[in-house]
RNA sequence: GGUGCCUUCGUCUAGUGGUCAGGACUCAGGGUUUUCAUCCCUGCAACAGGGGUUCAAUUCCCCUAGGCACUGCCA
């Protein structure tokens, strides 16, 4: 595979938003062609014209680039090649199957779809597997003539006959088919239109594909499309079937629980190289075991040889995990920059309040979309929250009251109010009442923030400010 | 039903005809932080089952079970 140029293509459907699947095919394509140092073509295959939307090809698009993959040719982008949506190359299609038509290698269909139904019903209360019987295979020629002059609708079938396909792929290595449990396909509607398995080849052929990486939901389409391949007497390209991408139920990886398309999780705040990590460590791994990995070294390291075949379940826990990793790794104006998004809740605060406060965060945010919640309690009137009952376990331990009030009148008397300072006073808080670790501080960090966990202490106090932290401890020990 | 593919800790995975079956996430425990979190360390936890082949099988072969996908005038 190193002497030829590769070529490679990532074709989804513009049907909606780009599927996290869709996604790992798109990055496994980018991270084949960076490697062989070859080309990355995106192609629309809107044949269906029912759940086409332009829309769709928007997003997709957007969301291809918002996670910073690259292709060389594509629709607005054009190319040798092009054009590159499929509903712009209907001539092409109807032409390839004329020849095939010529050749006798297809046929035109005249059965109503009420028809097959009919037959395909029949054959299920039998038991029988159903395929199309391929009678309209056998019509003469003066009928299929008189057919078309009466105006009848056909569609066009290709003629499957019998023999043992098998081909390598990448992944799955050797897989054969019998064609006979195929059954002649249709390639063109009677609408004129042509479908998916029909496309697929003429256009990976006139547009030099060297390689098809795809989910293997398609493997099952691989015997129909390399038929195709050998009645036209072309090259067959290389296949790679790539593991699908589980739920946590193991199956087919589908909506409803948790995101699963790329804008949700950019909306969400993961970040794009996150994504494309996590992504590609599924059915993968790094010859190295590492699994904090840059692009360039996804792109040097990765091959089809160490790609598994068994599907890999999503774990959104382990992404999260990944997410910040990155999220840390990030610096400070980068972090901000990111974040700002989803500050939009705290406009009337200045950004140099909002920048000391969420840079608080960075180490234990794993996704952007937290920080709101987390930032909170700095904007908050804070006297009117209720303490938890853990949080109110620890406000009754009998050293408590102490703490508070010997925090209150250290810090009455403090001039500098800094994070050195404070970590001082709380120092000194713990000489006087004689208590220290979790009993010193939990009691403090509950009465002051309200939460059980947060940034370190004084760095909170140190924003909120003298008066208010004074008040906030005063406030609780009135209470106790 | 038919066809095809798959099966190592809960999850992602490494790996080999002889290994204490390794790592990561999660979880638990400990250490650092005079607190929580971060960070560091330790621990829990797996070769689907049954037959072969072999001195030896998680690894090779067969069967069973289970899972998934496809089975469209969807892609």
């Amino acid at each position: 595979m190193s002497e030829k140029q590769v070529r490679v293509r990532f074709a989804p459907s513009p049907t909606g938003h780009l599927h996290v699947g869709n996604a790992r095919a798109a990055i496994l394509n980018y991270l084949f062609a960076k490697h062989h140092n070859g080309t990355m073509i995106l192609r629309i295959e809107d044949t269906d014209a029912q759940r086409s939307t332009e829309e769709s090809i928007q997003t997709i698009v957007e969301d291809l680039n918002w996670l910073g993959l690259k292709w060389e040719e594509g629709p607005l982008k054009g190319g040798k090649f092009g054009p590159y949506k499929q509903s712009e190359r209907y001539e092409i299609y109807r032409n390839y199957a004329d020849k095939l038509l010529e050749k006798g290698l297809a046929y035109r269909c005249f059965c109503s779809e009420e028809e097959i139904e009919k037959e395909r019903e029949k054959a299920e209360q039998q038991g029988i597997p159903y395929k199309y019987s391929g009678k309209c295979g056998k019509i003469s020629k003066e009928k299929i003539d008189e057919n078309i002059a009466k105006g009848l609708s056909f569609v066009v079938r290709f003629k499957v006959g019998s023999q043992i396909i098998s081909f390598k792929d990448l992944i799955m290595e050797e897989v054969s088919f019998q064609s006979e449990t195929i059954g002649d396909f249709v390639i063109i509607r009677s609408d004129g239109s042509p479908i998916y398995n029909f496309c697929c080849v003429i256009d990976d052929n006139l547009m030099e594909i060297s390689h098809v990486i795809r989910g293997d939901g398609h493997l099952a389409n691989t015997p129909k499309q390399i038929l195709i391949y050998k009645a036209f007497g072309w090259e067959i390209p290389n296949f790679a079937h790539t593991p699908m991408i589980l739920d946590e139920n193991r199956k087919k990886l589908s909506k409803r629980k948790g995101a699963t398309s790329v804008d949700e999780f950019k909306n969400e705040g993961y970040l794009p190289h996150a994504l494309i990590n996590f992504l590609s460590l599924l059915s993968w791994s790094s010859p190295s075991g590492d699994e904090i990995l840059s692009i360039e070294r996804l792109i040097k390291e990765f091959d089809f040889s160490r790609m598994n075949k068994s599907g890999a379940v999503f774990d959104p826990v382990k992404l999260n995990w990944m997410n910040g990793v990155y999220i840390k790794e990030l610096d400070s104006v980068k972090y901000f920059e990111l974040l700002k998004p989803y500050l939009t809740k705290f406009e009337g605060v200045s950004e140099e309040i909002l920048k000391k406060v969420t840079i608080l965060f960075k180490p234990s945010l794993q996704r952007f979309s937290e920080i709101s919640d987390e930032i909170e309690f700095f904007f908050a009137d804070l006297t009117k929250i209720e303490f938890s009952e853990e949080m109110q376990e620890i406000l009754k331990l009998e050293t408590t009251k102490n703490v508070l009030e010997t925090f209150t009148k250290l810090a009455s008397n403090e001039t500098i109010w800094s994070f050195d300072s404070i970590k001082e006073l709380i120092k000194n808080v713990g000489k006087q009442t004689n208590v220290k670790g979790k009993n010193l501080f939990m009691p403090l960090r509950i009465a002051i923030t309200k939460k059980l966990h947060g940034p370190e202490l004084p760095a909170i106090c140190e924003i909120f400010g003298k008066d208010k932290t004074i008040l906030l401890a005063k406030e609780v020990l009135t209470n106790l």
